[in-house]
RNA sequence: CGAGGCGUAGCUCAGUUUGGUAGAGUGCUUGGUUUGGGACCAAGAUGCCGCAGGUUCGAGUCCUGUCGCCUCGACCA
């Protein structure tokens, strides 16, 4: 079909080269400009206006749990950075150093945050002295810089955005309580606001975060079957407060060691956002992110009536609090179905001069393709209800689909071959006995590394998928991002 | 960090083999005709050919160096 092709020519098609559709999204649906710096771009308004509104919702869950945002500083000294080994071995390889300020060198280096831990531990040194002065439930919106080697825009860039919750309990329970609070509300956000189904796990020991005792995470997976980390959540134990020198005192006037919680998601849902939902004529945005929600086409928007029409629709969707926009630039029509359908918005409204004279407009979803026609009296309510309730719930019924369709349970590192030779990537289910060596033999064997130990466990099999020996858990296998 | 690709107009790229006036498409500006799936006509504007050396009468083109970007691996949110 002429429309198909012309398609092509706009952007590289998902099944000819995944990663160039990729990008092409990123850039010609105005997501990101790159910059002279590797790895660092542009979040440019309409890329940055996806972020503002994921960081508008989750911050008000993050108020919802008691937590209060703070802001740390960009500098960490070298000797702060040092304090906790593991973190400081995990980190050291990919930190940007400050050397210099002005002309003079520094006594002592400075690196740029690429997590705040440290800081943090350092702050509630100062702060914490009683049982009274517990949990501090803090969260800090910023960016922090990781010298990542190769990047791609959202998924891994140098710098970028995030937020970091840090967390400090009197007790081990409080702290475990609040690190899977926190991964059930970015999975929550996750499903209802993004659309986006995600797995629930714990992180093997080779995977967890540097310095903590253990790391959940929620998984995505993207469109061409490779897994994506959408966000994590860690339990510290009390071994960071032991290397900052953190204590309080409790009721019975005995010092101990409080217990701690880091938990964060980035920009890089973003990129999941375009993975999990795009097609081949560009982003599909869910509604509650979505910088425009719906889009006014007039149709002949010169004829008498057209454009004072199409304003009264605006200002009735504006009514009902829908973020709407009416585009009456001199492009043709068709110029803007593409390009609003390339943006990702999530419903389009077409007013023409037919449409007028029948009391009516055309609405088009976009995650769906379909188009409606409806009554001027109640089309508003329509599309507000779209936007609430159809287009998110089908959006992620049609993601969940292709989840479920492109997980596979394997019991043996054959079967773990073959179903990535034929199914391709995606999800592998698969036996675990625990032995960090068996899942570095899967890795090596496979390709597939593991993603996490989801909490749904089943009994596939009561065999390690890779030794044999008897098997501990389920883990959830996969090539990622 | 390994392997590959690429730096020429805002964008996509040709031109480099064989050195000789800087190109195309698209976009942009202006005017007109159009308008239910990326419209058409006409006129215009736009270049440190990534950067630095070198060879040469002459370099986008050859040589040396350097910087950067993209993709794929290994590692990571």
């Amino acid at each position: 079909m002429a429309k198909d092709k012309k398609m092509v020519t706009a952007i590289t098609s998902m099944d000819e080269d995944f990663a160039q559709w990729y990008t092409d999204i990123c850039k010609k649906a105005e997501l990101v400009e790159y910059t002279s710096v590797k790895g660092c771009m542009v979040i440019r308004p309409y890329g940055y206006a996806i972020w503002e509104n994921i960081q508008h919702i989750l911050d008000s869950m993050f108020k919802a749990t008691g937590h209060e945002n703070v802001c740390m500083p960009m500098f960490i000294p070298e000797s702060l950075l040092q304090k906790e080994k593991d973190h400081v071995e995990g980190f050291a390889p990919e930190v940007a150093w400050v050397t210099h300020g002005g002309n003079e060198k520094l006594e002592e280096r400075l690196c740029v945050r690429p997590t705040s831990e440290t800081l943090f531990c350092e702050h509630y040194a100062n702060i914490v002295h009683s049982y009274r002065d517990l949990p501090k439930l803090y969260n800090q919106w910023v960016s922090v810089v990781r010298w990542e080697k190769t990047t791609r825009p959202f998924l891994r860039s140098r710098e970028f955005l995030w937020q970091e919750g840090h967390t400090i309990h009197a007790t081990a329970q409080e702290a475990i309580e609040e690190t899977e609070r926190m991964l059930n509300v970015y999975a929550q956000f996750c499903e209802e606001s993004l659309a986006m189904p995600v797995v629930k796990g714990k992180k093997t020991d080779s995977d967890k975060f540097a310095g903590a005792v253990s790391t959940y995470a929620i998984e995505a997976l993207m469109h061409d079957g490779k897994a994506l980390q959408a966000g994590t959540s860690h339990y510290f134990g009390d071994g960071f407060a032991k290397a900052f020198g953190i204590e309080y005192t409790d009721k019975d006037n005995k010092r101990v060691l409080p217990h701690q919680t880091s938990w964060g998601v980035t920009t890089r849902l973003i990129g999941a956002v375009i993975m999990t939902h795009g097609d081949n004529n560009g982003l599909v945005l869910p509604p509650a992110v979505a910088p425009v929600q719906a889009v006014i086409i007039p149709i002949a928007q010169h004829k008498e009536g057209v454009l004072d029409k199409a304003a009264e629709l605006l200002e009735k969707l504006k009514s009902l609090g829908i973020r709407v926009k009416m585009d009456d630039s001199e492009n043709s029509p068709g110029w803007k179905f593409s390009e609003y359908e390339m943006k990702g918005v999530p419903v389009r409204i077409e007013i023409g001069p037919k449409d007028i004279e029948a009391g009516q407009c055309v609405i088009a979803c976009r995650y769906n393709g379909e188009k409606i026609t409806a009554s001027l009296d109640d089309f508003a309510e329509k599309v507000k209800d779209l936007l609430d309730n159809d287009i998110p719930k089908g959006m992620l019924a049609k993601a969940l689909e292709n989840q479920h369709r492109r997980t596979y349970a394997c019991t043996t590192l054959d079967e773990i071959t073959k179903s990535l030779e034929e199914n391709g990537d995606g999800f592998i289910k698969a036996m675990w006995c625990g032995e960090e060596a068996c899942e570095d033999a899967v890795k090596e064997k496979t390709g597939v590394g593991s993603r996490c130990i989801p909490f749904d466990q089943e009994q596939l099999s009561d065999k390690c998928v890779c030794c044999g020996k008897p098997a501990k858990h389920m883990v959830i296998w996969g090539k990622a991002y």
